[in-house]
RNA sequence: CCUGCCGAUCUAUAGGG
């Protein structure tokens, strides 16, 4: 008996469903009993299988048989319907253990808090959290992943800092990526100095920032060109003994760029190749970005064969940032050649190529030519979106045909593309 | 011995004083 209930179990982990089910069915027809882990992992892979019939006939045989479900069978319960969206049926079996005298555990919380972020419930998740809190329980590596992030993606940044903070003094170890996650929405918000605090906190109380957190770190301080303080934190991190990795560089390469420093992005690039670190297709295109926006054409073109040559495609990205680059600098003609060298190589323009174009048209006071691109995009299924709407609307007010962008605004608005 | 979350950080497009 003890010996068929582990096969069964070791046929459903892999995968062998039917082959487990076979070996149940001799198992009651020759008297021998399931035990509570069995009925579970068998009502579990029933579920995940998406055979709900199946788990629940399997759940009424357990208790025919008198085996009494514990707190992972429900568990196992609140987690499919989670999944359905079926929150208050979720609930409901919460309650329903109770009843029973089953204490809900804290992967039983997870699992429900898990499900109400999923539903967008966002202070039942909360009220949840507390209440595990009220019953005892102690929220695991998981559970308040699971919140943190939740409240970042949502850009609840506050609440998600505040969980954060009453992890830390109830002494819980946060993951990694929870913190990376936490700093970098904090970044993000444009909140820098209280993501660099949060990293002293991390240090303080010994828990590992990985290269993530330093990386969304360096970025919110290129992007505020606060270089200094960039190259502090860069010389930092490598003197505690951090690794940079690509997109380290990249970070500084683009920062430099957005300055106009050139020079000093082709110094990172060389010494980053030294550290045995490749340039990938983003350290290009930032490169690129940066000689255009210079109008250095011939130098960006170069770059552009240097890719190739390292067997780096140029991507839809590349590709954009050279159409732009042309069209800033008034060259349609160019612009337009790059679109149709992209196409033929089956790299389909986005909403940003276009806007790109569209917008050198607008400010060529070429209207029609402009729309011509809207047509365009409208047959390949691209919508317009808000940068789109205000260039047309910004082309029109500046030849004066002010009734005219009332309605193209009209016609925006009827289509769902709000005006910010 | 059966159950819960997660691959997050870098690159391209518009508008105002």
């Amino acid at each position: 008996q003890g010996i068929c209930n582990r096969l069964v179990i070791g046929l459903l982990k892999s995968k062998n469903i039917s082959l487990a089910c076979e070996v149940c069915e001799d198992m009651f027809k020759a008297g021998l009993r399931l035990d509570v882990y069995t009925f579970t992992a068998t009502i579990n892979a029933f579920c995940k299988e998406g055979k709900i019939d199946k788990a629940s006939e399997m759940f009424v045989k357990m208790e025919e048989v008198g085996s009494i479900p514990d707190v992972v069978t429900y568990n196992i319960l609140i987690q499919n319907l989670c999944r359905k969206g079926s929150l208050d049926h979720a609930y409901d079996l919460y309650k329903k253990m109770q009843a029973r005298a089953l204490t809900p555990n804290v992967v039983t919380y997870t699992t429900l808090i898990a499900g109400l972020f999923k539903a967008s419930d966002f202070d039942k998740a909360k009220s949840l959290a507390h209440e595990m809190y009220c019953n005892g329980l102690v929220p695991c590596a998981v559970t308040t992943d699971i919140l943190i992030t939740g409240f970042c993606k949502e850009g609840k940044i506050e609440t998600a800092a505040e969980i954060f903070r009453e992890m830390l003094y109830r002494d819980l170890m946060p993951r990694d990526s929870t913190c990376a996650r936490l700093i970098n929405g904090l970044c993000k918000a444009g909140n820098v100095e209280e993501a660099l605090g949060l990293l002293d906190t991390m240090i303080k109380k010994c828990i590992l920032p990985n290269i993530i957190t330093f990386n969304s770190l360096l970025n919110v301080l290129c992007k505020a060109k606060k270089s200094k303080q960039a190259e502090a934190l860069f010389l930092d991190m490598v003197g505690r003994g951090f690794v940079p990795d690509v997109v380290t560089f990249n970070t500084l390469i683009d920062g430099c760029c957005k300055v106009g420093n050139i020079s000093k992005a082709f110094t990172i690039k060389e010494y980053m190749v030294e550290r045995g670190i490749h340039p990938n297709v983003s350290t290009y295109n930032s490169l690129i970005n940066g000689l255009c926006k210079l109008g250095k054409i011939c130098e960006a073109n170069a770059l552009l064969l240097e890719m190739l040559e390292r067997n780096l495609g140029p991507d839809l990205v590349t590709y954009s940032t050279l159409i732009d680059g042309h069209c800033k600098l008034g060259d349609i003609n160019e612009a337009e050649r790059f679109l149709d060298e992209m196409m033929k190589i089956n790299l389909m323009p986005n909403i940003s190529t276009y806007n790109a174009l569209i917008d050198r048209h607008c400010k060529d006071g070429n209207l029609e030519e402009a729309f011509k691109f809207m047509d365009e995009m409208a047959g390949k299924g691209l919508m317009p979106d808000i940068a789109t709407c205000s260039i047309i609307v910004h082309g029109l007010c500046s030849i004066a045909q002010m009734e005219e962008a009332n309605t193209f605004l009209n016609n925006m608005r009827n289509n769902g593309c709000l005006p910010n």
